[in-house]
DNA sequence: CATAATATGGCATACGTATACGCAGATGCC
DNA sequence: GGCATCTGCGTATACGTATGCCATATTATG
């Protein structure tokens, strides 16, 4: 390989815009900010190669050769140059930056964020660092008009969904966000009916797991506190596992062991002393999440019912709470890590044109003491 | 005023530029993505004026007429137009974005976030969102390179620093930082030895405000839970605070009843069975972490200790945890909403090229059955 | 040795917006 | 009515990168 003069090599435009720019701190800069962040165009000089061929290299292309890759790849180190994202994001449209929408049905002045999405927080943001995709994050009240915002002003590529709570009121929110073309999964009750691409756990499978083991514990009339109907469906599959469960053992549910209540300590508590008020035998509770479970557990304490010994108790998520109530409390754990790295694939994939289907993801039965003490 | 034809009034290089772009679908769209999203030049032409006066316009700039204006925005929004990002702060060069970052001592395969840095991202995204910022959130490890990385690469304008752990591990990539221009604040303890401006809660006023609630209960042997040394700042800080409490009243603080902890519960856990084992007399427990604390009251529990009886038990941060406990935690609540403007302020301050200090924040005393049962 | 096929990298340009500058018309003032 | 001033807006251009197309040098092929 021949060995070049640097400077014979430079492309002639090349010349002027880099030693203007920066390369020298020539005297066309005088009137401006003093940023002096080096450019595609100071590497390229540096270099005696052209612009086009320092982003060729930077991006892997594999029309540039490994010697000269090398020789940029070293300058860019050296002059700690990293490519403007605005400039790159511009020209190729695309973003390489996700948005995380988290759903909040209260008013949103506490952070009363629901903590299970806060875990899985964790698990999306290191997905998206292996990726390479920058995260961007923000809670939305039901009324923002967050569908618009974000890939119509090329902020990113596509929306990560959370919220739960009621599925229908933001329905056509959803069906706005399709026929605009924009990408986004979320998560919650998989369904063939669903809008758009769905991750979710398998909650009627972990539902009957639920059931099979409080019966198996010799349980028989098992309440379910939770909202289970079309407007809550992931706790309503969790109720349809429980069914099954107790059906398959020629159990018949009792519909008077259901409870609507939605996702708060104070709804679990408060149902719970209705059932107990309202003298309705019961045996196990099963929660439709473990924040409810805690709000049964402080019930029946008060009530000076023994769990487990005359009330079993399960919850569903495993929390960090789940462990530390009194006794620790029995649980589904949803894996939050594999959660997060399907949502992202799946959206990833969606935005590189790829199939990108809903999917189910497996829940594991924990035993604590709130069953088998 | 004078009604005017709209196409007379159309600048020239419009007129091409929007009919052939999007207008009315010119054939010269024909090989590109179909993505027909409406840029400022679409509006400007409907509107008839010139593409910079769409931007004006939009960013509410007075040199331009109520009228133009109010034309300018109908059109927009009924076209749904939104202002693309990337483009905006490649001229800008301002992204109005800011960038969250997480610190995390151990490996980061679980999602063992701190949960007080977590409660306090609900109130930085709310802030954020009040001032029409973008939030990018990620999480690092020690070794990562983030200090070159979004300023550098233009994602966000300033960094917000979070993490617990040993501050002198990265104070030479704050120097770094200061050093590349690039704007941040960090939570933690506020001093004026720092490195760049800070926002922190008053650790040794609500150390004190600890140790006086706890003197005031009558009790003088108390122990501190918490490395209370330069490498845990905010620590130290609370153990000063303490100190100078029982100094206050006319008690030495007993060297043998602080005990470096870091602020894990497996840690205040076994500091406290050593204490116990050790039989150094104590009748309270400050730990400098609720996390801490609750590791504390487990192994008094586990020693047939009682809470508060035998021994009181303080925390600090105010943990959802702490109202769950058993007995429910005495702690020190640091105010997050507070926490999270002040922080973003200081940074949009520091953004905008004004004064930003760093600032320290009251803290208040919550009572629990921990300490005054 | 002639010609075709690669490999490498330059040239021109587009991405969509924001801003320095200047120009016309309107207004004020004497 | 002449001149300075002010409004309101157009012209030109820059921000920094990525990519289609083409030119050259190199190698392979007959």
């Amino acid at each position: 390989m021949p060995k070049y003069s640097l400077l014979s090599r430079v492309p002639a435009t090349l010349l002027q815009r880099s030693i203007a720019g920066h390369g020298d701190f020539g005297k066309s800069r005088m009137g401006r900010k003093p940023t002096n962040r080096p450019t595609s165009f100071d590497i390229a000089y540096r270099a005696g190669v052209s612009q086009p061929t320092v982003s060729r290299a930077l991006r892997g292309s594999k029309s540039v050769s490994a010697a000269t890759r090398a020789r940029i790849e070293a300058i860019a180190r050296e002059l700690n140059y990293s490519v403007d994202k605005n400039a790159s994001s511009l020209r190729s449209q695309r973003s390489n930056t996700i948005a995380l929408l988290f759903f909040e049905e209260q008013a949103p002045d506490d952070s009363k964020i629901n903590p299970f999405f806060l875990a899985m927080l964790g698990a999306i943001t290191r997905e998206c660092a292996n990726r390479g995709l920058d995260l961007l994050i923000s809670f939305q009240k039901l009324e923002d008009d967050w569908h618009v915002r974000y890939q119509d002003s090329h902020r990113a590529d596509g929306l990560i969904l959370l919220g739960y709570g009621d599925y229908k009121l933001y329905e056509g929110r959803l069906r706005q966000l399709v026929g605009q073309g924009t990408h986004f999964v979320r998560w919650g009750s998989v369904n063939e009916a669903n809008i758009g691409a769905t991750v979710g756990s398998d909650n009627r499978g972990a539902g009957r797991m639920a059931g099979e083991h409080l019966i198996g514990l010799g349980r028989r009339r098992i309440a379910f506190l939770g909202q289970a109907d079309e407007h809550y469906p992931e706790f309503a599959d969790r109720y349809r596992g429980l069914c099954e469960a107790l059906e398959a053992c020629g159990i018949a549910p009792d519909p008077a062991l259901q409870r609507d209540v939605v996702n708060l300590e104070d709804m679990g508590y408060a149902a719970t002393r209705r059932l107990i008020d309202e003298g309705v035998p019961f045996d196990a509770v099963f929660a439709a999440s473990d924040t409810i479970a805690v709000g049964a557990i402080c019930a029946l304490a008060e009530a000076g019912l023994a769990v487990p010994g005359e009330v079993a108790v399960m919850g569903f998520d495993d929390l960090p709470a789940a462990s530390r109530t009194n006794p620790p409390l029995t649980t589904i754990m949803q894996d939050l890590k594999r959660a997060g790295e399907v949502l992202v694939e799946t959206l990833a994939a969606q935005i590189e044109d790829r199939e990108a289907p809903s999917r189910t993801l497996p829940a594991r039965l924990v035993v604590r003491r709130s069953t088998s003490g």
